[in-house]
DNA sequence: ATGATATGAAAAATCGATTTTTTACTATGG
DNA sequence: CCATAGTAAAAAATCGATTTTTCATATCAT
């Protein structure tokens, strides 16, 4: 037979990956409880699959979890966005200079075909889904020769943790294109091995994102 | 009435503690299945709490799941050693420099506290499991100030992923003085705020202890 | 023999119903 | 009027049974 997805899915996985997407994509309020019966229903399907896709996510840090009284989507606080973003400077930096340290001809390759895959899928409009998915595989793939499996889960993490805040801000052309071009620096400087640059560039990326990013806070309505 | 516990626990919640305990207490050999139904029988709870605790588990990297074949125990590999080592020796480094720039009165104190604690654990033997626990809230006190709730989660699951290879080494009762002997130093030289000489400290910390939990590794068989 | 296929036992996943706990509401006494 | 205890409804957690998938073994055709 033809070439296929190796992996059987469950009930729970799928459910899993769904209110992922969901939940980064902002489609439940920040803050708001969750109604098991309400997303059983919506998602259609049992009980069990449902709550095991919500310990999941509960574990990962999607969700927050109390006793006896369910599950809650997290609310988006700018201290902990300030969080995420300078771990992520740090880490993804780190992460970053390793990486072109190891990567090899394949990595290269693989690299110009992400960039290549968003470049494409940032010209078709209406397709904001597609478009998030390879935006998170170029950044995936850059990092991925860092050689520290543990680093990428987290750097995985907290950019799953990170665009929550971002998917909420408003689009702004202009800084999106800016952001867009960096892609593109940042392949060239890959390429090169340029250490020193590739890394202030991609840190210089990540606190532009934030710039957006932050507008999806909370903001405390001044008292004056 | 008196001062409890505010958190009402769940059968999943204890079974979490309690499995999360025992596989980092090897209990379980590496690489192994999980009999559900043995497990099951052991813990004397439902089907439901187990999943969902196993669920939890998984998400936390303490197992591995794998769709339609349920969970395994990890292995234990020297690279993966290597890399929690690395990790928790930046992260800890990093985490150590801004707790002592932040930590302050009731800080140092509840640090003092910790040594004392972990001290008393240390002369009474046979109490493993408390020197452990104790052990555990030294290092997480002395690393709390630092401000980044995320990097304290991330420096806690390395934590627990090395401790997996730590106690499943021989004891050695010398290396195990000199590691003592340095929680003490760490705690003068975080009360004199000695930035650099305490991060070194730390790092050293790290260090020795991987030196011993290096041997629970598989050890490959020369072929000569 | 060999490899493919069928079969039954075991294990994983899911479902539907039950039990327990929380929450919202109401009544009652201070 | 406030606080407190009681009560019913809702939600969370758990249980027991069922369904689905996997795994090991046996069977059959080549």
């Amino acid at each position: 037979m033809g070439a296929e997805a190796s992996t059987a899915s469950t009930a729970a996985s799928q459910l899993y990956v769904a209110l992922k997407r969901d939940l980064i994509n902002g489609r439940f309020t920040a803050g708001q409880k969750l109604a098991i019966t309400t997303l059983k229903q919506h998602y259609q399907v049992g009980l069990s699959p449902l709550r095991e896709a919500l310990n999941r996510l509960a574990a990962y840090g999607l969700l927050e979890q109390e006793n006896q009284r369910g599950f809650r989507v997290p609310a988006l606080e700018r201290a902990e966005l300030d969080d995420i973003a300078d771990l992520r400077s740090r880490f993804e930096g780190q992460a970053l200079e390793q990486a072109l340290e190891n990567g090899g001809d394949e990595w290269e390759a693989g690299l110009l075909a992400a960039f290549h895959r968003l470049k494409r899928a940032d010209e078709a409009p209406g397709q904001l889904d597609h478009w998030e998915q390879m935006h998170l595989q170029f950044h995936r793939h850059l990092l991925e020769p860092c050689g520290s499996p543990w680093l990428v889960r987290f750097i995985e993490q907290l950019h799953d943790q990170f665009d929550r805040y971002r998917r909420m801000a408003p689009a702004n052309d202009t800084v999106r294109a800016i952001l867009n071009e960096q892609h593109g620096r940042l392949v060239d400087l890959a390429l090169e091995r340029d250490i020193t640059a590739a890394r202030t560039l991609l840190e210089e990326h990540i606190r532009l994102s934030y710039e957006v990013a932050q507008s999806a806070c909370h903001e405390e309505v001044a008292k004056a």
